[in-house]
DNA sequence: GACATATATTCTAATATGCTAATATAATCA
DNA sequence: TGATTATATTAGCATATTAGAATATATGTC
């Protein structure tokens, strides 16, 4: 606790890909693409069932914090997670602890 | 990706959690408090130099969230975190992983 | 080139969040 | 009881985030 300081850019890098993933669609989307491993934009607005341009904000913010990179084939973009620590979060968050 | 709004009440929930840790002071807090076990809020505020009601609004929202819990001794409390997946959460976003 | 489809960007209004200063509560002690 | 210390709450303002509509940018097809 002394030393809370220290590593401050550590925690201020950590909390920022906290946002990026604190918000239900995001969040959505990215448990999404860990299940799936891929998924273009139409499909998840789809099961969203939001506007086009809301799931394209949403995408660009965790493009933007380099958690999903977009691969273009054609008329479509396929995402998926790129950042190692967005998956480790996210899986922290949802797995189920032992019952003992 | 097709049952995206399934398990959407889950999604909401882990997002408010994401939220309550995806700021910095607040970060900060929690991971002080897993290292230390237990902290008075007086020695936080001191560490995090900031000024007593700002330190005390983010415990309340760490609080209100289930994040910590404070237990008074005398004039001082003291909170440690209470909170597995909260716990899980932070220490996944932190853990290095293996080089290989 | 004109058109259709998939995705991205820009703009705006509404809402949420964070900070500061001031005030309130709770516990201790003289 | 009055004063002191530690913590919590409230109110007001500034800034950030969000959703949706409109528009723009690819890419592919005719």
């Amino acid at each position: 606790m002394d030393d809370i300081k220290a590593n401050y850019e550590e925690i201020r890098l950590g909390a920022d890909l906290l946002k990026a993933l604190a918000h239900p669609v995001r969040l959505c989307i990215v448990t999404g693409l860990l299940d799936a491993g891929a998924c273009n934009v139409g499909k998840m607005q789809a099961c969203l069932d939001l506007p086009q341009s809301t799931v394209s904000q949403h995408l660009g913010k965790l493009r933007d914090l380099g958690v999903i990179a977009g691969e273009r084939r054609g008329l479509e973009v396929f995402y998926q997670v790129v950042n190692p620590a967005a998956a480790r979060v996210v899986t922290a968050l949802f797995s189920k602890p032992d019952d003992h």
